[in-house]
DNA sequence: AGCATCATTGTTAGCGCTCACAGGTGGGGG
DNA sequence: CCCCCACCTGTGAGCGCTAACAATGATGCT
């Protein structure tokens, strides 16, 4: 008896001495006068608890530095409110500004969001990066992999907690949140085409990312529609130098004339996103062809350095801080409603078009 | 006993009918027919368990689908094994390459990351921020948050984990991790002085920044020990439209000629980052100076675009991914020892001077 | 043979919290 | 005056796991 009396003094006296271990809620109640279970009620705003006793709680919380530990909550409780993502090549600006809304946007809502982030994508590591998610028990997860394996790789998965894409592509049971890259796409060729151009040459991304394959159709459509003739696309791989170097082809058909066996002039360009469109224009500008006097550019993106490229760059804006926030409340709403199904769902996100010198001719 | 049994069996067969709730160890337990603990040994890798005994636990986890539950198990190890980070404007491409290399390093290490991002700097952004970590458990943070009052409100802070931060200036008893700033600011400013330049003018970062002051005064020791004219520098604040203006005024003087009264003449500039160097540029075109003819131009960070500007641009390059390994290493190592102190230790990476065409007349 | 030792397994007691329920108090209606 | 029903508070159980210890059998050494 003594000693329990003992112990329980020194917890609160000694102080000093050794790694005194983290006050619990039982350390407050007795300092409060209380119950374990009041303090707990105070702490989730239960709403029948006394003025005065939530205030003695309170200051036992301050005076203690008391807080709730998370561990033992969420065991009980069984929701540990984390979200996991996944996120490919997050050093670039797209899916960095994504990452950045989403996780405020968690917040806001009063999730941590822990991010697992693939160097490449692989099937294998994608496997991998949700199992470490799955281990650390997220409630849910954002992929944001728009390649079009990751996606169906992720549909077959039948995961045991909801799952959202950004850019997951629109065939598969998975909710996605994404800008309207076709629509995009047709807004930037449609801009170069009503300049006067007779047709676009287009600068792919690479053939196995989502959005990559959307914009290329959405240039397409656009040059069938108005009956042009569809050059062939050249592949590149999102990085300025590929850019560089398909401009460097594009420049080769420029000088090496219309006299060119069936292919069209390049008079315009639409490539695929910002990065490579500064390629593609020095490569011009370094076969001393001027834009947009010569060549009309537009890119996608927006990136902050666009408007200071030489000329400044027309592109596509997206929007990713509300794709990243998008994509929170579609797998927020499907965890507080319980909902498992519903999977095709999707929010489409509009992209604007920014127009600048490097399409418009003065 | 019946109904016990009946239970127990129905938890196996059921199967389809209601939310069945993940297995626990128990489940597993028992249908290896060992207990719980013996499952908690092999999960454990403890060395003590007979091989077929294992072989049978592994095959009853295989079977059931089972995962610890790492509530479960924090709540009792005390650990959680995730870190947390703060970071403020993870849009660029310094700190999400710093966020990319942390978290890899630390999935390396076994623990999960979790970041709050922080849109501006302010006491009270980065005390909620790390309020909000601190409430999910996590064991340690790393804070990427160069600013001077950042980093002193953090040492006042005195948390009960440990914390590290990036950059963080060198006078504070917390634990840095960074790039040698202003060795690599003297990298450049010396390199253009050895092409013969009389002096060298600086567009400096916000002055509340640690980067932004140690570039400068890297800048300025060069320029003093050479006996160099100090010219007054010129504050942006790291975005592109701001290295515009700086331009601007910048071509102003140029064209003004040397007669301005007292001002060295310029030929030379160190441009603090990159992004405010890709408006520097621009400004200069438009002005009609040839760069690197009429004037030489550095930048610092070595961003995916700066090989592909017009000129390509000499600058400093950082790496961000080891500085995100470092900081990880340096957490974790006071994590696995206990210290709380030590807290002077330093971890400095050298940035290496990219020379391209923007500082080397042909 | 007899006892210490080791490998292997089981048993028990919590970790700190929330949930479900059981009290106790006071006021208003019958 | 009593009962019921709001309010407020406390008690007990148990979430799923690990740590400490106990128990068992097999082995080795004297």
């Amino acid at each position: 008896m003594m000693l329990i009396t003992d112990r329980s003094l020194m917890s609160q006296t000694v102080g000093r001495t050794g790694p005194r271990r983290a006050p619990t809620m039982a350390d407050v109640a007795q300092l409060a006068g209380v119950s374990h279970q009041t303090v707990s009620r105070v702490l989730s705003n239960h709403p029948n608890v006394r003025e005065s006793t939530r205030a003695d709680v309170l200051r036992a919380i301050g005076q203690l530095g008391y807080r709730r530990n998370s561990s033992a909550r969420a065991l009980v409780t069984r929701r540990t409110l984390t979200l996991g993502v996944v996120a490919c090549n997050p050093t670039l600006f797209g899916p960095s500004s994504t990452l950045f809304g989403l996780e405020e946007a968690a917040r806001d809502e009063g999730y941590m969001v822990s991010a697992v982030t693939l160097r490449r994508y692989s099937a294998a590591a994608l496997r991998e990066a949700i199992d470490h998610l799955s281990d650390w028990g997220v409630e849910g997860i954002v992929v944001i992999v728009p390649h079009r394996e990751a996606v169906t790789a992720l549909a077959e998965l039948r995961l045991p907690f909801p799952v959202v894409t950004v850019e997951g592509g629109h065939n598969l049971p998975i909710p996605v949140v994404s800008v309207d890259q076709w629509l995009g796409a047709r807004m930037a060729t449609s801009h170069l085409l009503a300049a006067g151009h007779r047709t676009v040459w287009h600068v792919a991304g690479p053939p196995s990312w989502l959005e990559a394959e959307a914009r290329a159709k959405g240039w397409r459509s656009v040059l069938e529609e108005a009956g042009a003739v569809v050059p062939p696309p050249i592949q590149g791989d999102w990085t300025p130098l590929s850019g560089y170097r398909a401009g460097q082809e594009l420049a080769g058909r420029v000088t090496a004339g219309a006299a060119g066996r069936g292919s069209p002039e390049v008079t315009a360009v639409f490539v695929a996103n910002d990065q490579m469109a500064l390629g593609v224009l020095r490569a011009l500008r370094e076969a001393g062809l001027s834009v947009p006097g010569q060549v009309a550019i537009a890119g996608f993106d927006d990136i902050p350095e666009a408007e200071f490229f030489t000329p400044p760059l027309t592109t596509v804006r997206q929007d990713f801080a509300a794709l990243g926030k998008a994509s929170i409340r579609l797998l927020v709403s499907r965890l507080e409603s319980g909902t498992t199904q519903g999977d095709d769902e999707r929010v489409v996100i509009e992209p604007r078009l920014i127009v600048r010198r490097s399409s418009t001719p003065s």
